[in-house]
DNA sequence: GTGAAAGCGCTAACAC
DNA sequence: GTGTTAGCGCTTTCAC
């Protein structure tokens, strides 16, 4: 592999020359055009690349960020293709740090530092865990940031860390506007059931609508899954709301997974969606598109989310911005497809497939 | 931060010491257990963390590989995921190189070589772009290998890669055997549409399958979309395969998304599957799981494909083993769920759902 | 058994 | 206008 050494050798010059003149760092120092180009050429002839590890070492840092967390899930992905974006087009490399569980989340931070990466962006919702990272990372003065799908409890025990949230409440209580205004009056809401969590914001959001639309929510109306890839719990709680006499024309969900398996148990109990029921769904996920109907859904903007905070973290690391703001919440949007129709008076709905098609409603 | 100057000086002994003793390379010098844990000790209390750059540096090479390519799609980000898990459980970084069209193909490459990676594992399907990266790494002494999601032509104009992919013509085989099993004769196939290329292999294994079955392939039955996403375009080759008074009874699609849309223009159409017409998808992604009725599909193994192809890269990286495999091909389940039936004589199907559980054929 | 010296490829001060 | 010197934090080699 050729270094510096060798490019100065072939162009006649000192090694330092070659530094200053293929980093552009000439404003300083005079170098002459002929000595210049005589060390361009070299470079070029000799297929130099740059040693980054090198330079890094003798610069004290990387341009080099890490990720935390997993990458199975969609919602994760896309966030991270957001973060890769941004970073990359301002020269910051991306390292993924998969932490599976147990104590590979120390490790994970262990690593980061052992890399001496600039910063980090963590997808993870562990607050215990992220407290642990923020104390170890700033000592090391390695910037630490957040994004996170599931807005979580925004209340008094998270760390005091910037991240970047979707508005889930304003978003799921879009969701119910929608609805009411096509006429629905019993709309439920299916969620997730892990105590006190993640699902706070989106049932926030419900209760705040039904409420500003002077609609009763019964005990019955909401209902809480705990699995929420659990069909069999959660055709349970479809069936169970649905066995009311009084059952409900809507159903809004906290995720696009339990719409999905809303969708096919309310087709098991023989009713017709968009016509007896309407659904809506959280995420936007791929699937919602393909669902049958197509799925009304509250879109979080991932990629967004994720190119915000690594905009934020590239300001951090370069000492533009000191990390103050707590928190960024991004706008979310509903997606109005197939899966909502107008509620008819006497409790069944209209069908006006025909006339509708997938708009997006700011 | 803590250097092992600091540490050495904290114990009392020189840094190479130091060096030896973390480094667990205590095997042919003599250092006295003393020593050593006045070390450990010092080492522990300063919370000294390695630097790997600079050990990077002085090797000459770092433990971390990159990845080229999107990380959009789905199967994408499963294979990345195969590929992280066993990269890290041998003690690699990941660093992902994100080539968003253009040159910044190129770039990926020079990244690659700046950063000074073991190695690179590219899951593009540009075998043009794969030829010129292969050359420009290998110079640099930096293995290539490719994970492949889209079985390409394996003719002569491939690169000499090794390339792991997934038994994509036998999994359409299955596939076809599994809809003949069901008595469907009529068997139709919608697939990509792209000039010579991704498709191939299915068609192939298609086409295989039929002949093998002693069924004919009217040249009606294979409709090729050129836009997989592209909606209108699917639909209307669905509708002209179902206008034909001999219909098929069953289709096999080339992906899950060209399955979804024929579910959804099936159900415009009036046609209820797999009452009256049997789906089969391609790749199992999210979607299918949830799909209406949840879809038969040929599932591709992304996470184990990325794992082997990564194991296969370290294998080369530790010389282990020269990457002397033309390409290892990894076999596809077929997933039956709910979207599959048997053909009836008439040219219609039975509904047997109640009695058929999601299962896998072997 | 341990210390001293050299050098990885580069950047940042200087001196010439 | 250009060359020299020093040093980043570590591993390796060799002398004590």
């Amino acid at each position: 592999m050729t270094t510096m050494r060798d490019v100065a050798a072939r162009a006649g010059v000192a090694q330092p020359t070659v530094s200053l003149v293929l980093n552009g760092r000439t404003a300083g120092t005079y170098i002459s055009e002929a000595t210049r180009q005589r060390i361009l050429d070299a470079a070029k002839a000799t297929g130099y690349q740059p040693n980054q590890i090198a330079r890094a070492m003798v610069m004290g840092r990387t341009k080099v960020i890490g990720v935390l967390g997993g990458i199975s899930a969609e919602f994760v992905t896309r966030m991270l293709r957001g973060v890769v974006m941004v970073a990359q087009s301002k020269g910051y490399l991306v390292k993924i740090l998969l932490a599976h569980g147990g104590d590979s989340q120390e490790e994970s931070i262990q690593r980061a530092v052992q890399q001496r990466l600039a910063g980090v962006v963590s997808m993870h919702s562990d607050e215990a865990f992220l407290v642990k990272a923020q104390a170890e990372l700033t000592k090391r003065g390695i910037p630490l940031v957040v994004v996170d799908h599931t807005q979580l409890n925004l209340g008094a025990r998270q760390a005091p860390l910037f991240r970047v949230l979707s508005d889930d409440e304003q978003g799921m209580a879009d969701a119910v506007a929608h609805l009411v205004q096509l006429g629905h009056v019993r709309i439920a809401l299916i969620t997730g059931g892990y105590p006190g969590s993640a699902w706070a914001a989106r049932e926030k959001g419900y209760r705040k609508a039904m409420r500003k639309a002077r609609l009763s929510v019964p005990a019955a109306a909401v209902k809480k899954v705990v699995g929420v890839t659990d069909t069999a719990e959660c055709r349970e709680a479809l069936a169970s709301l649905l066995r009311n006499p009084r059952r409900p024309t809507a159903i809004v969900c906290a995720t696009d997974h339990i719409a999905m398996l809303v969708l096919q148990a309310a087709w098991d109990s023989g009713l017709r969606v968009p016509d007896d029921l309407s659904v809506v769904g959280f995420a936007d996920l791929d699937m919602a598109r393909y669902a049958h109907p197509p799925l009304t859904t509250v879109a979080q903007p991932f990629e967004r989310m994720g190119e915000v905070v690594a905009a934020r973290l590239l300001d951090a690391i370069d000492g533009k911005q000191t990390i103050a703001t707590r928190s960024e919440v991004l706008p979310t949007r509903l997606i109005v497809r197939r899966s909502t129709a107008m509620a008819l008076a006497d409790g069944r709905t209209r069908l006006r497939r025909k006339e509708r098609k997938e708009r997006v409603v700011p």
